[in-house]
DNA sequence: AATGAATGAGTATTCATTCAT
DNA sequence: GATGAATGAATACTCATTCAT
């Protein structure tokens, strides 16, 4: 293996184990004696790839987004489908990946407040990125006539992945005390965020 | 000043401390000298008070929760009222009391995965107290005909809560960096919410 | 019940408490904090009958001292009776005592070395004063010839002594595990160490 | 200096000053700030060695009683030695070591109480070690007929060392007050133990 | 590239004690 | 006689980080 791969390896496998353990417990609550051990790398070498703490963590936040942003991106598909279809696959990939890792929003909420202004700059970044697919969806399902013309396309799209996050977030308390009443599987889950979300709670007369 | 006064003054103004620094920096974030320090209290003498921090944590969590609990009652009206205006009510006070304070929703989904059993199951409870006022008006919608009878009616409070959440996570956000161009006024997110929660993004046929 | 007869409970109340807890974790090892709970007195009550822990402590050993020392008075007898039933009884009783409650010769090599001078001649009082009736049956045993004239009889004292601590200690430890191949029954350690303490481990020629 | 030889200096001077520490106040008696200051090396740093005081304690008694065993062994002499010479040997080694160090049986008495399990069986074992050149001497006695051949050799050890503990005390206790009337001299004290071991306190007829 | 050694500042918590009542 | 309130100093231990090698 050549001394590149050894040190991608190396950079990688801490980053492997810093996501689990920020998914887990938090900027605050995770160590780097933690994460060195979680890595296998030695805890002074931690500081070999990453300046600090907070570089690990942007850089764990960064990689996440981006592939989230390319799942998104991947299942935006083309006009020619149903609006419903489209939105339908978006929710499914997002609240996956939420609900795998951890990630995103979840974790903008956890640090709210001790962000500095560039942290959390980079997350408005990150934020708008992994809303285009969304907002390329709803447009075209304006311009089809298939949503409402006056709709706030942004704050909709806010509205989507908060209602998506209040379930994950539902999901992992559930994991701790294992009572799964209120709790539906997730394709029920699905079914009822976009029914709600396509048709709201009104009756239709 | 008598001697309870005193104490519950101490006691009263260690809760007051750890709810501010609890809402800014989340449950690992606030140390007991911080609190010292903001109480005005000596370090060990909230040892006299509390048991330990969680103790603490819990205590301000279950003060907080009762009063919004308290708050969302007082709001519920009567069923003679139009749905959409209780909506709107209760709407408006669960978007301020976790504007105002970071409350709830948002400290659970911080300290998610490292909660024991017996902390989630005490979420579970006032989870449940609060989702009720939102109940009574949506099952009076769906009796006067104003909410689709096919509604899973918990799961819709679960969705209307994670659309506020996510706004106002979005406003910390925005407080740290000065950015208001995409969050809206108080006002328009609340009108936006409903508009959205009750009829959907679809266009009427 | 009379003021007087109250405040006698609350001080005995206390100094029982004390006893077992020093029995249990030695002066370092018990807390202030553990008394009060123990003793059902408050924390600050403490103050009033004491003037602080070290002053517990020197009660707690007094009373338990004075206690051994009638005990073994009792045990004395008359110069009429044998030397060796003489020794027997007050090696039981020895033994009875230190092993009950963990007193005594065990305290007083815990604390060693952080004794002050007062603390310590306060000790060699006590320990005078329980040597006193080993002292009367060896020197009537020296008197009846059934004892070496040439004995020094304090020394001997120490090494009975040593010896009987020596297996309470071991059986402490023993209580710890739940090894009892080791430790003999109270009785066959009495004969054993009578038997040596009289004959020697030499073989009689 | 190497690495290593930097690194075993740091990881023995803490043992040596823990050493001292322990022998004076025991194992509640010591403070990690104090052993910090003892051996010269930061607080934190004694958490790069050790994982905690308990295995810092482990540490001390395990090194210390390695030593005094080879002490012992070095001392058991050959079956042509008389038993008498070897038993002094013995003696006179166990009471330097535990009175220069105050260590062994001392800080089992002193700790006695508060071990878990695991610990008391530590005790166990090196306790058994350490017996063992006793055991031999003794062995070989009863086999040449200097000693009696029905004694129980494990108590008959116990009782001996019980003995010189009971002496190690004492002196401890003088050198607090100054008050050197009853403590004799090394040589006296091995003599005295010695003849009353062999021979008991009883007139020879 | 990688790490063991080392640390100052911090963590939550407990200590024995004082004092006003 | 009795106590709740209060505290400064201590407790064992962890933190993120630096540095020489």
């Amino acid at each position: 293996m050549s001394v590149q791969a050894v040190a991608q390896n190396s950079r990688e496998s801490i980053l492997d184990a810093a996501q689990q353990l920020i998914a887990r417990h938090g900027y605050d609550g995770f160590s780097m004696r933690e994460l060195s051990q979680h890595s296998g790398v030695a805890k002074s070498t931690l500081y070999h790839y990453f300046q600090d703490k907070r570089e690990i963590y942007l850089n764990v936040l960064e990689r996440d987004m981006r592939l989230l942003q390319e799942k998104l991106a991947a299942m935006v598909g083309t006009s020619a489908e149903p609006t419903r279809d489209r939105l339908y696959a978006l929710i499914a990939v997002y609240n996956d990946a939420v609900q795998e890792r951890g990630i995103l929003a979840l974790n903008v909420l956890r640090s709210a407040g001790e962000l500095d202004a560039a942290f959390s700059r980079f997350f408005r970044q990150q934020r708008d990125a992994f809303m285009q697919p969304f907002r390329t969806v709803l447009l075209d399902g304006v311009e089809q006539g298939a949503v409402r013309g006056d709709l706030d396309v942004d704050m909709a799209i806010l509205s989507l992945i908060g209602m998506i996050n209040g379930f994950v977030a539902q999901r992992m308390l559930v994991d701790c005390i294992g009572d799964e009443a209120v709790i539906p599987a997730r394709e029920m889950m699905i079914e009822h965020t976009l029914a709600l979300y396509l048709g709201g709670i009104s009756r239709r007369s």
